[in-house]
RNA sequence: GGAGGGGUGGGUGAGUGGUUAAAGCCACCAGACUGUAAAUCUGGCGUCCGGAAGGACUUCGCAGGUUCGAAUCCUGCCCCCUCCA
């Protein structure tokens, strides 16, 4: 069995660059795509309505959470995830794995599941393969993904190994799950929904090498790229991606979980990587940091004040179309939702306009002078402080 | 007129002889955020020099005093608040 409502096409090559589309039960999608994260069931502060104006294609959900709240039996009662957040485009949902990796002390992980403890009431929950599959069917997303762990960048090798070894025996579990499962429990979505597998394997490259040939063994329709931007450094990341995505099917699409920034989308792209998701761009925004051709600024800086013009003159968004950067100021000191608002239109925007523009310069074999061109204007945040600000982070949170 | 309480750094508010350039919170300034436990977190925040360590100087209503040493104790003055008449 296969997933027939699933299809992918490369339509245009330019390097390792590549231009495609890809089509679900709730429309086709052009790649390379940069999914929004909706975590639960909606990208923070946005509409729906304000989500499909920017121009995204496809979204990002959380089975974990969605899982703990409302409940997967719920949103399926209430007519699926498309129904439930009126999000009538395609919709991805990630298994839950990369919470066993991001709640730290709320989770155990052992061969065979994942146990966590809610970060809403602290009860118990168990995840297994099967129940990261079923939780998915019964939300109904078009692309839904295998539970996979993730690992913290600096674990041991044996850590690491071990991880993946799971990783491998927890995809086969979940293609059974879904492809070879005769009477699944939501039968109607299972059958139209498609499975991507994750490779892991940290930044050890015979690791990934076996993870990535490993799960390319299992006639996936998607292969992911999972654990990475997790701490590594960005030449370690761009090493590993293009190590994996030269190991996967040409005629697959490949998507580089948990990415990124906008010069980690373009590095993606130039590697051919198809699709991306990223709580980045909205997360960043909520707290004042906003993308420009030249790079970030903190909206909510002194220099703003009184900058009665947009933040940058030749942003066609919905924020600088209308509103000066004084006034975004002044939302940001004032605390005002609307500024939470502005700054993610503002970004999404940037970063949907960033992959069209990737898009287009691959149709028109020139995207390595778009590439080009992107670096030599966009200042991404100096390495050295991200370390340094990562750290004083999870040292806060209690660490990973 | 009587009784009591109080005046601390931009605000609020701890501190009642040395460990205090003075807690915490707010405001302010800056930085970070990568499959969202995140409208969060981290620094800085009297002045001057220094990248920093550190050093120098000036601060707790005002003026005197006691003491080796005072935001803290004493005296006088100014101002504010509460209650009684």
């Amino acid at each position: 069995m296969t997933a027939p409502a699933f299809t992918f096409q490369v339509q245009h090559r330019d390097g390792s660059a590549r231009s495609g589309q890809f089509a679900t039960p709730h429309g086709s999608v052009e790649t390379p795509i940069f999914m929004p994260v909706a975590t639960q069931a909606t990208i923070k502060t946005l509409t729906p309505h304000e989500v499909m104006d920017l121009g995204a294609q496809i979204v990002l959900g959380n089975a974990y959470h969605l899982y703990l709240r409302p409940g997967v039996e719920t949103v399926n009662r209430l007519g699926g995830l498309h129904q439930f957040m009126r999000w009538p485009r395609p919709i991805l949902t990630d298994s839950g794995g990369f919470q066993a990796f991001s709640m730290g002390a709320f989770r155990r992980v052992d061969d065979d599941h994942i146990r966590f403890r809610s970060h809403i009431d602290g009860s118990e929950h168990i995840f297994t393969p099967e129940l990261a599959i079923s939780n998915q069917q019964g939300l109904g997303a078009d692309i839904i993904m295998c539970l996979d762990q993730c690992i913290e960048y600096g674990a041991e090798r044996p850590e690491v190994e071990k991880a993946m070894d799971r990783t491998h025996r927890w995809a086969r579990l979940c293609y059974d799950a879904h492809y070879n499962e005769p009477e699944p429990t939501y039968a109607d979505n299972a059958r139209r929904q498609a499975l991507f597998g994750i490779v892991q394997g940290g930044t050890f490259p015979d690791l990934r090498q076996r993870s990535a040939e490993f799960i390319v063994s299992i006639p996936f329709p998607g292969y992911a790229i999972g654990g990475l931007a997790v701490g590594e450094s960005k030449a370690q990341m761009y090493e590993t991606t293009q190590q994996v995505t030269e190991l996967l099917p040409g005629d697959k699409p490949r998507y580089l979980m948990g990415v990124g920034s906008p010069e980690d989308l373009v590095e993606g792209v130039s590697q051919g990587v198809d699709m991306f998701d990223c709580v980045l761009p909205t997360r960043v925004a909520r707290n004042g940091a906003l993308f420009t051709r030249t790079g970030r600024v903190n909206i909510a800086n002194r220099r703003f004040a009184e900058q009665d013009a947009p933040l940058e003159e030749d942003c066609s968004c919905y924020a600088c179309e209308n509103f000066t950067a004084a006034y975004l100021w002044h939302l940001f000191k004032a605390k005002e939702v609307l500024g939470l608002r502005l700054a993610s239109v503002h970004n999404l925007h940037f970063i949907l306009r960033l992959m069209e523009g990737m898009r287009q310069s691959i149709l028109e074999d020139r995207f390595d002078s778009f590439r080009r061109d992107f670096h030599d204007t966009y200042r991404p945040t100096d390495e050295a402080t991200r370390q340094r600000q990562k750290e004083k982070w999870l040292a806060a949170r209690g660490g990973v």
